[in-house]
DNA sequence: TTGTAAGCGTTATCAC
DNA sequence: GTGATAACGCTTACAA
């Protein structure tokens, strides 16, 4: 079933048929011949070799989504069904296809440029930049369509991000209204990732604006994952140094930490008040439910893709550094809501 | 950059490059000539276009993975991500891509068929099957490889489940033998999903065994969505019904469940016993923690994918319907473990 | 307004 | 053992 089928059955050359099936501008075709090569496809139930036309024309119509992450931390990340969510809505009404790959961080680091060399994909959507991607900096050079769902300082690539620092700051703020001084942190994820690195300064900038000082032993960093929280907690439990309030920078990580507080016989928000980030879905039920940092997961995809996708029509972006907003969303996890956040 | 730029540098035909660079079997090349090759494509850094490889071969080396669902039904899916990590430790071992879908149960039934059709995809894994999917039965006559996570009856796909019915049975049997009589329902899904009817069905004949005559009014059907199973027990308690347990038969799902059941103003287990479905990481994190059926979801991916390749290289696989083993998990939703199941 | 023909970069079938 | 050469099914100048 190629073209030519099509072709004969209108009888008319395969060249027509590629003229009014991709409706190309700029061609004049008559009413009925446009008619008739429509009617035939139809009848065939024709669909183009999407090879044969990523060859011809160079564009194969896929964008790919990399996640640079272990793959044991794949299974419990629900941020990544979010951002799938708002990436479907976009690709679909643009007749795009996804193609994703998770990229361990240590041993496949250029794994997806062999994606790109392949020319198997138009551009990337990249979720959480690290520091130290190398791979990373070769599309920069080579210029080639990317977006990033997150950012990389001192990059030129485009990017769709919520304000990491300022967010983690208003998180902690929170903590110091209701009288917190001593607020330990866990971080999201290794301090190679960007957004982990932005969330931490966010914690220091808090607290540095509030007089109070910097303690590293205060200070842990999680990799995702759900056990990692909680070996961190357990971890700042153990050392016994005092603390009244955590910020953990991830609900993920949060909901461990918050099983590790409460195995060590502590009670959240009366001993140990817990701020999370993302507000994913479950936030809010779990008990305590989260005080957590919202982020529009959501549409921060919906705005990578329709960015991406304006990069490979040529245009020129509006703006190629979208910041969404967040909210600091209060629940239970931090006792009443006694003074407002400014 | 071409197997010519190649073919030029190790001074050998592209018939050659093609036939060291894939390993072609039955071939004998010098040692000398394929050291030569292989050095040529590592200096030029060379990687074969995908679009002119699956044009000459008529292999994508893509996945397609289909997911039938409503898009806001995606973003709360932690079923999705467990898939995720099984599939891509099988497709990197064989190094193959995924190319993944959603489709709207509605309105693009035959979405996928276009994936098929254009030679996009190798083959499809396809989870969650409905019965009344009408492409599905086309990709069935037209004997396109397929393997089913979950199970269609009376369809000859291949397909890799757990026994939804036995092991929804032995979820109610948990609760009977607490001493439960009156057990309400709450699907997972609407009735057209077969996971759905199974789970349902296993729950009706748990009662049969006991004697406990079966109460449509105590039966309730979800959409895979938190929100769902909020609505569903909020009117289960507002009907004034009497019931002691539920059987929510999704982690997920259950988890609106007890928030409502919580805002009724009543207590798990003391007031309500509860259990879930999917052993969702989540589910040991919430509280009280689900007493849940544990399904071996990565492994169920694993499989599914690994039948799916073997498939595609002309394989018989050894068993077409592979059925893997669940758990009845017990933790604190039902109370304490008093009398353990048979 | 439509058709002819030359690619696109592979793989695969033959000869040599 | 290796090299021509013909597909693969489409797009796209260019010609008509």
């Amino acid at each position: 079933m190629t073209s030519q089928d099509v072709a004969n059955l209108a009888g008319v050359s395969r060249t027509t048929v590629s003229l009014v099936l991709n409706n190309v501008e700029g061609f004049k075709i008559r009413r009925d011949t446009r008619q008739r090569v429509i009617k035939a496809a139809r009848e065939l139930g024709y669909v183009p070799d999407a090879a044969a036309q990523a060859l011809a024309s160079r564009r194969a119509r896929i964008i790919g989504l990399i996640l640079t992450r272990f793959p044991h931390q794949i299974s419990t990340d629900a941020f990544i069904t979010q951002i799938l969510e708002g990436l479907f809505d976009i690709i679909h009404q643009n007749d795009m296809r996804l193609l994703i790959d998770i990229i361990e961080p240590e041993h496949q680091h250029e794994a997806y440029l062999q994606l790109v060399r392949a020319n198997r994909i138009d551009g990337i959507l990249l979720s959480g930049p690290r520091l130290d991607d190398d791979a990373l900096r070769v599309l920069e050079t080579e210029n080639f369509p990317t977006v990033l769902i997150g950012q990389l300082p001192n990059a030129s690539f485009c990017s769709v991000d919520v304000d990491n620092r300022a967010a983690a700051t208003m998180a902690v703020a929170h903590l110091i209204n209701l009288g917190h001084e001593r607020i330990a942190f866990i971080s999201n994820a290794p301090l190679t990732y960007t957004a982990a690195v932005d969330r931490k300064d966010g914690y220091r900038i808090a607290l540095e604006k509030a007089g109070i000082p910097y303690a590293e032993n205060l200070v842990r960093s999680a990799d995702f994952t759900v056990e990692s929280g909680y070996q961190q907690m357990a971890d700042l439990l153990e050392s016994e140094l005092e603390f009244s309030a955590v910020f953990v920078a991830s609900d993920i990580v949060a909901l461990g930490a918050k099983s590790a507080i409460l195995r060590h016989g502590l009670k959240i928000p009366q001993d140990i008040a817990l701020v999370g980030f993302d507000d994913l879905p479950f936030a809010q039920y779990v008990d305590p439910s989260f005080t957590t940092i919202h982020l529009p997961t959501i549409d921060l995809a919906r705005r990578a893709t329709e960015l991406l996708i304006k990069l490979l029509e040529g245009e020129q972006p509006d703006s190629s550094h979208i910041l969404l907003e967040t909210d600091l969303v209060i629940r239970e996890s931090c006792g009443a809501n006694l003074r407002k956040i400014l």
